[in-house]
DNA sequence: TATTTTTGATTGACTGCTCAATCAATAAAA
DNA sequence: TTTTATTGATTGAGCAGTCAATCAAAAATA
């Protein structure tokens, strides 16, 4: 019956579809049949195009981190300075549809994934890998290396933190207050580290 | 009847089973049998104790509360400045019972838990209660309460981001670093806070 | 002390259900 | 006709929870 063409259309329904039903359900404990019926087609064609249900869910996770580069490239765009690269690498993290309830869980299951699953490690090392020489490079054009790496450190688990408790929280998300948390955490750690210049950087 | 008294030995190697198996397995995809097994019982009897799987796991979640509570207990004993408070609190979280691999798993998975199950869901704001809390009277006695606050909530953010990376994170756990980050972060936003004190806390 | 009774502890076998994966068949384009 | 899209039906595995039955210590009794 369908025409063709439709490999590519299946498969991002598909994705879509597990990002909503992983949240709906609050676990990775869905099966393939409510995440098809949501969708709008059978588990026999979801099998069909992902082959298997491990295979879609790996590819959720790459959508996702697809995504979160794209949100990334999108805000550097209009980043200038260093401190602004900073600033921007973070508010990428939390782009409505990166802070999205329906996402925030699907990260969420996939970390716990990530302990089984040595693909979905490999996939969050990769965007751990990035966010931190993402921030590490621009931090080190402001202070020295070591420091630079610390803060980077620091910064990455705590955007992963407030991940975890938006994943706990009910209600709208708030990425201003997030991103407010990090973009304090950064300054006084910048500001500890080279007490003599100026602290603020107009953000605050 | 058989020894009595078996049931608070049984129970309790069924939970510390449980935290085994699931940090074994990654997940909360366990078994009945798979725990009963390593605590060296039948399914059945793990029934018997505790009635449903459900019920298993929400004790294991409790058993973990409360293990964090006598540690935290005792780190504080040996407080005696606010500012000293604050890092016995921080600690106390990354004892070497709780900064155990086979712990971090189990927390990570309750996380996901708490996302479909209220019961869990309440236990672990409970444990961000107390958290926030401890942080906070210890900080107001320092700084303002608005930063207290803000301080506190970072905190405790970062705790849980240093959580799941650590889960993510093969071999050897290291606390003594986690705790630095939280204490550096902790350190930077007082003085930001009260740019006119001293900065240093003697643990820099 | 010896015997009987009582009852918690414990399990193997079973049930009913769920689900991932497969397959044969159908329908519509190309 | 050949290829792509699609599904209902089916299967085989795995699992939570139940149950009837057994075991052995402890308490009561003789």
């Amino acid at each position: 019956m369908p025409k063709i063409g439709m490999q590519p259309i299946r498969r991002q329904a598909l994705i879509e579809a597990a990002i909503q039903t992983i949240h709906e359900r609050g676990s990775l404990e869905v099966t393939v049949g409510q995440i098809a019926k949501r969708a709008g087609v059978s588990s026999a064609l979801a099998h069909h195009y992902f082959g298997s249900k491990d295979s879609l869910i790996l590819s959720t996770m790459r959508y996702l981190l697809t995504e979160l580069t794209t949100d990334l490239r999108a805000t550097l765009a209009a980043a200038r300075t260093p401190r602004d690269r900073i600033t921007q690498v973070i508010r990428a993290n939390f782009t409505p549809s990166q802070f999205d309830p329906a996402v925030v869980s699907a990260w969420l299951v996939f970390y716990v994934r990530a302990q089984s699953s040595p693909e979905a490690r490999r996939l969050l090392r990769v965007y751990a890998g990035r966010l931190h020489s993402n921030l590490a490079h621009a931090l080190a054009q402001i202070t020295d290396s070591v420091h630079a790496h610390a803060i980077a450190e620091g910064a990455g688990a705590l955007i992963d933190g407030l991940y975890i408790r938006r994943a706990l929280k009910s209600g709208s998300p708030d990425p201003e207050s997030a991103i407010q948390v990090v973009e304090t955490f950064v300054d006084a750690m910048l500001a500890q580290s080279e007490p003599i210049r100026e602290i603020s950087n107009g953000r605050g």
